[in-house]
DNA sequence: CGGCATCCCCCGTGATACTG
DNA sequence: CAGTATCACGGGGGATGCCG
């Protein structure tokens, strides 16, 4: 429960990585989306607008090209009148389960563990 | 690997739910300061200084207070002359570990695993 | 349908100086 | 030693309107 993977990590290291991390996790919408696409689902854009009514259309396509940049989602363009365009997660943005579910266990462990010392 | 835990999440709760760990550890000091926490250690505000040569003051005590106050980081005040106090995690901030370790293993998939899609 | 372009505001962060 | 107080700024995010 103490150590870090095999590698070694100093403490600045150790942080630095986390932090890419969370860099492409952060954003108002990305986790909201991501859960939406999990399970190999694919959403057009208006999917994705009607799920997350809050979002306005700018912040949508402005997280989805973060994640895309980041290699997390992939942009499925069909070349076709009316225009159709599906987003879905790239395999590395599957794996991304572990470790988010990893998070949700610890946030649950306040309530029940409870009492922080 | 689909699974998120036994509970039942729609895409909006588990979104909020990590979002709830992230704003724990969003803050562009924290993670360093965990990381030099991590293992039990108890360290000075003067130790966390030098530790951390890049942080203000401000910063460093603004970040620490956050995470106090999330029940991350627990505050030892010796009463003395010159003042001391120590700083080190609670349980619930040790427990932290296998979720950090879960994104580092994630943000190595992407150089091994690769290619992403 | 699936975007892009502007304008604006707020808040997290940094620099600097002071205190019990 | 271990903080507090004040000022300034940059960028993430919201609202609104237009385009192929």
């Amino acid at each position: 429960m103490e150590e870090m993977s095999e590698k070694s990590w100093t403490p600045t290291s150790a942080a630095d990585g986390v932090e890419q991390v969370l860099r492409i996790l952060e954003g108002r919408w990305k986790l909201v989306i991501l859960f939406h696409l999990f399970g190999g689902k694919l959403l057009r854009f208006s999917d994705l607008e009607r799920a997350i009514p809050a979002v306005s259309q700018k912040m949508l396509i402005q997280q989805l090209r973060q994640l895309e940049k980041d290699g997390v989602v992939r942009r499925i363009v069909h070349h076709q009148v009316p225009p159709k365009v599906e987003y879905g997660l790239t395999d590395w943005g599957q794996s991304l389960c572990p470790a988010l579910d990893a998070m949700l266990k610890w946030a649950a462990l306040r309530e029940n563990g409870d009492e922080v010392n």
